[in-house]
DNA sequence: TAAATATAGTTGATATATCAACAGAAAGGT
DNA sequence: ACCTTTCTGTTGATATATCAACTATATTTA
């Protein structure tokens, strides 16, 4: 299929989408939280979700480097969002809690990335969603780990 | 459907197929191209493909701020592959025009991009790509536009 | 034509992505 | 115990994203 686009394909609409969303993300977040990114959103929830996991697995979780990571955290801290002490077992670790004014905002955030969700995925059915997903993952799969013949 | 992420939605999935497709890109642009990135081999190829839009049209082209444009295209030209000169008619706008050496590396970037797209989409029927581009378009026009019931 | 407005591009500030280098700590093997 | 390797996280450098403020120029309008 030849999509009109600087690089006539798919892939470019796929970054559209992506941009969109993310602008979406960020413009419903600014409507209930003051002053965060959808990025520290997203680090905040796995982390509350996930509280036994390090962050180098947390950076795999959202697909980020483990450097990205680090910097978010640090801004949450900054922020009040989150505490930093040293893991009891393990020196290399750091043992991060949610502060009450993390747990605040965690909590008004759930609606928040809901809406995000059903705004961007509003008026598709269950089988696109699923078709979608699968196209999704064989892309991903090529990507990742390319087929000899390309 | 659920997907067992963070955010339990295909969006998730969507984050992680640009990203592994955008290492693929840096991957085999590397192997061609010394030391540029996508992101400026992307404007490279727009600027070559549309020499009459200015710097705004270009970034709306490819989805990116102005500012971005404006600072990949300083390092195009750092790089030597691109001129900036005054522009004949409106002296608020510049007469960019790609260099011999800048021509000498689209030549070879179009391998690479054919590469690209042609791993990405491996075992991609024309139905499917069809049918992932439509509900892509659907997304964004919601991201866009939210509809009223959001 | 003078004033108001719009447009093109730059710059600054901040956040994130990526890679490489690094330090500290833990684990393993001898 | 000692040495090597591995693991965890930080930091630096550079590129990009985003928003806002700004300059210069063009266009519109009164």
């Amino acid at each position: 299929m030849i999509v009109d686009t600087p690089t006539q394909t798919v892939l470019y609409t796929l970054e559209q989408a992506i941009k969109a969303y993310r602008k979406l993300c960020q413009h419903n977040l600014d409507a209930v939280a003051g002053d965060i990114t959808v990025d520290q959103a997203l680090t905040l929830i796995v982390l509350d979700k996930h509280p036994s996991l390090n962050q180098q697995q947390i950076a795999e979780l959202v697909f980020k480097d483990k450097a990205s990571i680090t910097r978010i955290i640090e801004l949450l801290i900054q922020k009040g969002l989150l505490t930093r002490e040293l893991h009891p077992t393990d020196r290399r670790k750091f043992a991060l809690s949610i502060t009450a004014q993390g747990k605040h905002i965690l909590a008004r955030l759930s609606d928040t990335i809901l809406l995000n969700q059903q705004t961007a995925l509003a008026g598709l059915e269950q089988a696109e969603l699923q078709q979608f997903h699968q196209t999704l993952q064989k892309i991903i799969a090529n990507c990742v780990a390319p087929p000899p013949c390309a």
